[in-house]
DNA sequence: ATTGGCACTCGGTGTAATGGAGTGCTAATT
DNA sequence: AATTAGCACTCCATTACACCGAGTGCCAAT
């Protein structure tokens, strides 16, 4: 007589609820008597011993040994998540701290990593924030400088004050006065187009019928594509408080600290998970091993993606042990990704 | 009849250093036996321990415990690297991998970058390196952006290829083309000056008799003297190899841990050790808590000042527990400061 | 001045004993 | 049929104790 977790009744599901959150809390696996305490249920422990083995057998909790209490499994926690959490409402001090902290109207990258810095501080563990998608950003500004060796640096402003350079190398050497041309002619026709349209615009040009074109205009054109062909400037992200992560029992082996904070520097891990979250919108979470990367196999990972214009611009989230109060942090994200996308909002940003 | 440092006969300090060398490559502390056999000394392990008695008593070894070896105080490791060190010729391949890594002609951020990853690779420690001096570098290109509000984004390259940008606030709101003209005239004027020759031709403009000038000229010099005002782009580093550190066991108490990459992402405290050793010339070296920094108190720091054309600009180093392999490492920065200073020098890359 | 000898100290390790928390099972209870 | 009390059992954590060995300090002999 199998059960499935399917059909795991009220009570054992909440059994397995007050587990959590006195694990959550405690940090201590616990045992049938305080569980029977804990709960409002007015069970033995003996009772509830019972279901604790029915929980067991089915990967939701754990004995670290024969006599040690139980403790919730990656599966425990994600079905904790999923369908048992009470969410917490934001405290009061935390959301005014978060308002004060996002509503300045400085550039981007400033927000960004205040945003990181806030969510560091106020969870005491690390913050992490993407940086916006390139291609929701809009070209303000492109000009050439000549290098030696037909080598040219092109600087170009997005948005309100970004500024962003990239040395490209051209078939020909350019002069001063040629490149200055060549970028005011961009500058005419792509200003105030987004990156991607650009890029779309700039490759139409070159396919489509070139004799109306001069060779002034031709070599604008190719210097455009080669500055924009690649999304090269690779997806980056803002990190703070690593450094609470080192204060987790959890996370006290110095080999698994070790290969996190190598994560963190290479950078690429990282990237790829918070790319997962980029595709679906609002909160998401990866409870240990289920990021499948094994720099984070003791940590969890709550994210939201945060939009400007009700469009997904970037990843924002927290990292930290598994053990987290889940029912606090959830809340915390969500509102954090809004706010920063509000105070991100352009129209709002200029009057 | 006590002793002073300074008469410690030979064959005291003889002892010493032998001990130290044990030590640093054992991690044990060192008793009298193994110091009489490693010693070509020829002497008795009592003899020996009465000579340690007194070094003891001076203050440069240490007992752990009673029944223990002794291990070097930081006036041990002081007097060691200060008198009886004998360095040792750099290692043919680490040597190469230096050259190798440090002879592109990239731009300066790059070459940074790579400078501070091979000390890292190399030494199994952390790297670091100080972005060059902004005084030495030379303005190429300067030009000014609108934004909204009297704000205008100034951007300016130095040297080849590095861009910077800042956000001033004037007096008035520009349009676009007057924007330019200021550009134009600034770089017609001060191209190729070196930031600290430009700034103060600007204040001389600012102070001299200001009617030679026209209306359009004297907003340029104000932008000018916004944009340069404070060294404001305060000194930053490139650090590489912080997880190496990891791995030490001397480092492995969680707080000292703690505290160390806490002084790395707050950058202060190391930029001040940094500077200080930009003052001299050659390689500096602190150890454990001569730094006068809590969070250094286990660790040496081992630098080298860099320069390019004769002038100090920066500062490179390596970071690592107080137990480390002196010897090796002083050349090795040494050589990685001569490298540097060689590869950034633009005699060199503009052919 | 150097050395051999010796008593002593002290950390590290291995073994055993003890206590307590928690479990699983069974039989009694509702 | 579900719940519970009771009980034997397991296992970890802590303490205690003994013992070994490395190393010392000191003293007397060389």
């Amino acid at each position: 007589m199998r059960k499935g977790i399917r059909n795991l009744n009220e009570r054992s599901l909440q059994l397995l609820k007050t587990l959590v959150e006195r694990y959550i809390s405690d940090g201590q696996p616990v045992g049938s008597r305080v569980l029977s305490t804990d709960s409002a249920l007015n069970l033995s422990p003996a009772t509830i011993r019972n279901v604790m083995a029915d929980l067991e057998e089915l990967g939701l909790i754990h004995s670290p040994h024969t006599s040690a209490g139980r403790v919730p499994t990656v599966s425990g926690y994600r079905l904790f998540v999923d369908s048992l959490l009470t969410v917490k409402p934001l405290d009061t001090k935390e959301l005014a701290r978060l308002y004060e902290g996002l509503s300045e109207n400085e550039d981007a990258g400033t927000m960004i990593g205040a945003a990181s810095r806030l969510i560091a501080d106020l969870t005491q563990m690390a913050g992490v924030v993407t940086l916006p998608r390139r291609e929701l950003v809009c070209l303000r500004h492109i000009e050439f400088l000549p290098l030696s060796h037909q080598r040219v640096l092109v600087i170009f402003v997005t948005n309100e004050q970004e500024v962003h350079n990239k040395v490209i190398h051209t078939d020909k050497a350019f002069g001063a006065s040629e490149l200055q041309q060549a970028g005011a002619y961009l500058n005419s026709i792509y200003c105030g187009h987004s990156l991607t349209a650009v890029r779309a615009a700039v490759l139409k040009e070159l396919q489509a019928d070139q004799e109306r074109m001069n060779q002034a205009m031709l070599d604008a054109i190719k210097m455009a594509q080669l500055t924009f062909e690649s999304g090269d400037e690779q997806d980056d992200y803002v990190l703070a408080g690593e450094t609470n992560l080192m204060g987790f029992s959890e996370l006290s082996d110095r080999n698994h600290l070790k290969k996190l904070f190598e994560a963190f520097s290479q950078k690429q891990d990282v990237i790829h998970l918070l790319d997962q979250s980029m595709k679906a919108e609002g909160v998401q979470i990866f409870i240990g091993e289920e990021s499948g990367y094994q720099a984070f196999d003791h940590c969890s990972l709550v994210t939201s993606s945060y939009s400007v214009n009700d469009e997904v611009v970037g990843v924002l989230g927290v990292i930290g042990p598994t053990r987290m109060a889940y029912e606090k942090i959830i809340p915390f994200i969500d509102v954090t990704a809004k706010l920063l996308g509000a105070a991100l909002n352009p129209k709002t940003s200029t009057p």
